[in-house]
DNA sequence: GCCGTTTTCGGCCCGACTGTTTTCAGTCG
C-alpha cells in the first residue's frame, strides 16, 4: 500500500521540480505541492484507503492533487512526475545545490551555455563563460565558483542529527549571552521546533546596543572556521562542526515578531501572514503592524500577536501547518504534553547492565531529587550477549532495591527489566523468572532489517506476552544513523490497543522514538503511551524533557501518557 | 494548484542582500 510518507516525499519532489519548470519558487504551484504536502504530513488516516471527493476535500488538496493520488494508487505512477523526472534529471538538477544558483540562473546557464551538470558548471567557469550570460558578471561568477569549491563540504547541505545541533546551539547561545551588551541570546528555527535534523542554527539575540558590535563578537567567535556573511542585520559562520549558524540582532521590543518569523516553520508563518492581511495588518519579523499606517499592533511577545490574530499560542514543536493554525483559531488546540506532567520514568540502567554507568543507589537518589512519585529500574535482560544481566545478579539487584525502599517512602520503586525481543517474538528468561518483575520494558536491539510481515508479528507477539508492559523504542531507529523498522503502523496500533501495552517515548536525543508519524498515528485512539529516560547516567534521567519535547510534535496529549498519571492510578494499571 | 460570509476568477507572505543595473531581478531564509 502507498503510505502517506511516500506521498508526501513525491508531492515535495513535483514541488521542486515545478519550481525548475515555472522557472520560481514563488509559482504558486510550488506552494500548492508543498502545502498539500504538509496536510498529507499531519494526517491520521491513510489517503490511500480515501476516494478522489475525499481527497480533494482535504484543505489544500484539490481535483488536481486527488487525481495525482489516485494515479498513484491504482497504477504505482504519476505521469506528471514522471514527464518533469525526465525533463530536469538528478544531474540538471545538482545545479540549485549550489548556493547562489537558483531555478532562474540553473535555466539561463543551461539555454545559454548548455549547462546540464555541476561538471559542465565548472568547464563553464574554467572558459571564464558565466560572466558573458546577460545578468551575470565577473563577480557572479567569482561567487559561484567559490560556492562550488565548498559545496559538500558542510553547511546547509547536510541536515545534523538534533543532538549535534543542540551542542553547538548552546555553546554559541552560551558564549552570546555572555556578552555585555547581550540581554538575550536563543535558539530558534527547526532547533527549537525540535525536528529530528537541522539544516542550521538560528540564533536571535536582544540587545539594546548597536548590533554591529555583538556581530563583530560573533564572526569572531573560537567556533567560527569561515565567515558566510555579515552584514548590519544579519550574519552566518560556519561552525567547526560543519554546520551553519545564523544569527540576527534584534530590539527587545521586537522580541516576540523577531521569534515568531526564526523560529518558523516557513509553512505557518506563511499562515499566520495570510490571517493578517485578512485584517488589513502585515506581519514581518519587526512586528504585526496595519498595512495603511505602518503602525504596530504587537510585536514584544508571541503572545499578543497569535491573540491578535485570534489565535491561541501555539508551541513550536507544532508550528508545521499541519492542521495547527485551524485549530488554535477554534480554541481547540490538543492539551499540549508539558516538562513538569511526568510523575516517573519507567526505563533506566544501572552499572549491573553493561552500558550502565552508574550504581542502583545513584540512579533513585536522582530520580526521588526529580521529584518522582514511582521508577522502575529497568537493566538488560540475559539474552542481551555484552550487556545481559543473569538470573542470579537480578535477584541480587532486587534485594537491594527492596532495601532502598525504606529510604524513599514517598516514591513507588519498581524492580523492572528490559526484555529483548528475539526474531519470533519472544523474550528473555520463562515465564515464572518473568513472573517476579513488577516491570518490564521489551525493545529490539538486533535484526533490525526484517521484511514487514514477520517484523511487525515479532513486534505484536511480544505486545501479546502478559509480562511486557511497553515496547521501548519502537522505531528502531538511530537518527542519522539507522533506519527504522520496517513496520504495519496499523496492526502495529491495534495490537498496543487490545493488548494494553503501552509504546514508549524514548528521549535519549539518538533515538527520539516512537518516531513523529507514529505518535501522530496514535491520536484518536486508545493506544497508551510512556516518556522514558533510557538513562544510562543519573544526569541522563533529564533525556524525558526531549520526549517531552518530541511527543509535543506528535501532538501527544498528556492523558495519553502512562507516567503522568499519579502513583495510585498509575499503580493499578501496572497490576492490571 | 488552490480557494472563496466581499470572489468560481483573480488573487496568492515578507524583507535583506547582492550584483547587475540606471530601477530591478534573483536568491535566500
Amino acid at each position: 500500500m502507498v503510505t502517506n510518507a511516500e506521498i508526501v516525499s513525491l508531492l515535495d519532489e513535483l514541488a521542486r521540480l515545478t519550481t525548475l519548470e515555472d522557472g520560481s519558487p514563488q509559482s504558486f504551484r510550488v506552494r500548492a505541492y508543498e502545502a498539500a504536502a504538509r496536510t498529507v504530513e499531519g494526517l491520521a488516516q491513510p489517503l490511500a484507503e480515501m476516494s478522489e471527493a475525499e481527497i480533494a476535500a482535504l484543505r489544500g488538496l484539490g481535483q488536481s492533487t486527488a487525481r495525482k493520488v489516485r494515479e498513484l494508487v491504482e497504477t504505482g505512477r504519476i505521469a506528471k512526475l514522471d514527464r518533469l523526472r525526465a525533463e530536469f534529471p538528478p544531474a540538471f538538477r545538482e545545479l540549485t545545490r549550489v548556493p547562489g544558483i537558483g531555478p532562474k540562473t540553473a535555466l539561463l546557464l543551461r539555454d545559454r551555455l548548455g549547462v546540464r551538470s555541476v561538471d559542465d558548471l565548472k568547464a563553464a567557469i574554467d572558459e571564464q563563460a558565466l560572466r558573458t550570460v546577460p545578468g551575470l558578471g565577473p563577480k557572479s561568477e567569482a561567487n559561484i565558483a567559490r560556492a562550488l569549491e565548498r559545496l559538500d563540504l558542510g553547511g546547509k547541505e547536510r541536515r545534523a542529527p538534533v543532538a549535534e545541533a543542540l551542542r553547538v546551539a548552546g555553546d554559541v547561545v552560551a558564549a552570546l549571552g555572555a556578552l555585555p551588551e547581550v540581554e538575550r541570546a536563543e535558539a530558534m528555527g527547526s532547533l527549537r521546533r525540535f525536528r529530528e535534523t537541522i539544516g542550521d542554527v538560528d540564533v536571535v539575540v536582544v540587545s539594546r546596543g548597536d548590533p554591529e558590535q555583538v556581530m563583530a563578537r560573533f564572526v569572531a567567535l573560537p567556533m567560527a572556521v569561515e565567515v558566510l556573511a555579515a552584514g548590519a542585520a544579519k550574519s552566518a559562520i560556519l561552525t567547526s562542526a560543519g554546520l551553519q549558524v545564523d544569527l540576527r540582532v534584534v530590539e527587545p521590543h521586537q522580541y516576540g515578531s523577531a521569534a515568531l518569523y526564526f523560529t518558523g516553520s516557513k509553512a505557518h508563518n506563511i499562515r499566520l501572514r495570510q490571517l493578517a492581511i485578512e485584517r488589513g495588518w502585515t506581519l514581518s519579523e519587526y512586528g504585526l503592524a496595519e498595512a495603511e499606517s505602518g503602525r504596530v499592533l504587537a510585536s514584544a511577545t508571541e503572545e499578543e500577536i497569535y491573540a491578535a490574530l485570534g489565535l491561541q499560542w501555539v508551541p513550536p514543536e507544532m508550528r508545521e501547518d499541519g492542521g495547527e493554525i485551524e485549530l488554535a483559531a477554534a480554541g481547540a488546540l490538543p492539551r499540549f504534553i508539558e516538562e513538569g506532567d511526568l510523575r516517573g520514568d519507567l526505563h533506566m540502567h544501572t552499572d549491573l547492565s553493561g552500558d550502565g554507568r552508574e550504581p542502583l543507589e545513584a540512579m533513585v537518589a536522582a530520580a526521588a531529587a526529580r521529584g518522582y512519585e514511582y521508577l522502575a529500574i529497568t537493566d538488560h535482560g540475559e539474552d542481551m550477549a555484552t550487556n545481559g544481566v543473569s538470573r542470579e545478579a537480578m535477584l541480587a539487584q532486587r534485594e537491594r532495591l527492596a532495601g532502598l525502599r525504606e529510604l524513599y517512602p514517598g516514591m513507588l520503586l519498581l524492580h523492572g527489566v528490559e526484555l529483548n525481543i528475539g526474531r519470533d517474538g519472544s523474550v528473555d528468561y520463562d515465564t515464572e523468572f518473568l513472573a517476579g518483575f513488577d516491570w518490564a520494558v521489551a525493545g529490539v536491539h538486533s535484526d533490525f532489517d526484517l521484511d514487514r510481515e514477520t517484523q511487525t508479528l515479532r513486534i505484536v507477539t511480544a505486545m501479546q506476552n502478559p509480562a511486557v508492559r511497553v515496547i521501548a523504542h519502537p522505531g528502531g531507529r538511530i537518527i542519522g544513523r539507522r533506519p527504522g523498522m520496517d513496520l504495519d503502523l496499523e496492526a502495529v496500533l491495534s495490537a498496543a490497543e487490545e493488548t494494553g501495552t503501552a509504546l514508549e517515548i524514548n528521549g535519549s536525543l539518538d533515538r527520539l522514538d516512537a518516531p513523529v508519524e507514529m505518535l501522530r498515528a496514535c491520536r484518536g485512539r486508545e493506544v497508551l503511551l510512556l516518556v522514558g529516560s533510557d538513562a544510562h547516567h543519573s544526569r541522563e534521567l533529564a533525556n524525558v524533557d526531549w520526549g517531552v519535547r518530541h511527543a509535543r510534535r506528535g501532538w501527544v496529549e498528556p492523558e495519553r501518557v502512562a507516567n503522568t498519571w499519579p502513583r495510585e492510578r498509575f499503580l493499578e494499571w501496572v497490576r492490571r
